[in-house]
DNA sequence: TTAGCACCTGATGTTTTCTTCAAGTGACGA
DNA sequence: TCGTCACTTGAAGAAAACATCAGGTGCTAA
C-alpha cells in the first residue's frame, strides 16, 4: 500500500506540471484568491479552473472555505512558497548560463583544462 | 516563439515528474554517476534508462561527458539540489500534517478564532 | 577487422492526462 | 418556492507521455 518515496515525489512535481495549475499557486501564493478571481487571471473556463483545483486540493496542495456566496482558496503549505522560488532561481539560473558556466569552472577544478 | 512563463515553469516540474527521473536527479545530487551505475540503483530497462535520461538532457538539467568507454552523467544546475531538498521539506511537512496547522495558526492571527 | 561492451534512438501499442460539454449542487435573495 | 449565481462533477474524445522492442552508434581490444 505504501508507496515507494521517488513515486510520491514524481507525483507531486507532476501536480506542479501544469500551466494552470502553476498559475493558481503562483496567486495564492500572494494571497487567498476566490474562485471567480483567478479565473480572471487564468485564460481557461471556469469548469476546467475547477478541475485543477481539484487536483490541488486532491494533492493537498490548496484548502478551500466558503463564504459569503463565493470559494476561497488557499495555499495549504505554506512552504510551497518557497519552491516556487527555488524553481524560479533555478530557472534563472538556466537561462543565463551560469549552470553550465559553474560546471565548467567546477570541472576545471580537477582537470587539466 | 517565446512561451510564457508559467509554461516553461510548468514544462520544468513535468519534467521532474517521474520516478525514474527523479530518482537519477537524486542520485546525481549526491554525485556524478555512470550510466551503468545508475541502472544498477533503479530498476528500469537500459534503454528505458536512455530515454529518461535524454529527456532530462533536452531539459538540461545534467550533462554527459564520455570517458574510459563509460558515459557519466552529472547535475547540470546545482541549484537542482536545494530544490530537491525543498521539495523534501514540502512533503515532509505535509506528511506531518504541520501544514494545515501552521494555516490554522496563521489565520488565528487575524481572525477571531 | 571483427567482436563485444556501453549506450542511444526510432517506432509502436498502451496508459494517462487534458479539455470540453452537459448536468448537478448549494447557498441566497425575491 | 423559484430562480440565479458561483462553483463542482462526470463523461468522453483528443493529445501527450510511457515502456518496450528492435536496431544502431561508437569506442576498445584482440
Amino acid at each position: 500500500m505504501t508507496q515507494p518515496l521517488y513515486q510520491v515525489k514524481a507525483e507531486f512535481f507532476r501536480t506542479l506540471g501544469h500551466p494552470a495549475r502553476i498559475r493558481i499557486l503562483e496567486l495564492l501564493a500572494e494571497r487567498d484568491h476566490a474562485v471567480h478571481e483567478l479565473l480572471e487571471q487564468i485564460e481557461i473556463e471556469q469548469s476546467n479552473l475547477s478541475q485543477q483545483l481539484a487536483v490541488l486540493r486532491r494533492a493537498g496542495l490548496v484548502s478551500q472555505q466558503r463564504a459569503a456566496g463565493e470559494v476561497t482558496y488557499t495555499l495549504a503549505l505554506p512552504l510551497v512558497r518557497d519552491l516556487l522560488r527555488t524553481a524560479r532561481e533555478v530557472l534563472l539560473d538556466q537561462v543565463t548560463g551560469q549552470g553550465a558556466l559553474q560546471a565548467a569552472l567546477r570541472d576545471s577544478l580537477h582537470e587539466s583544462a
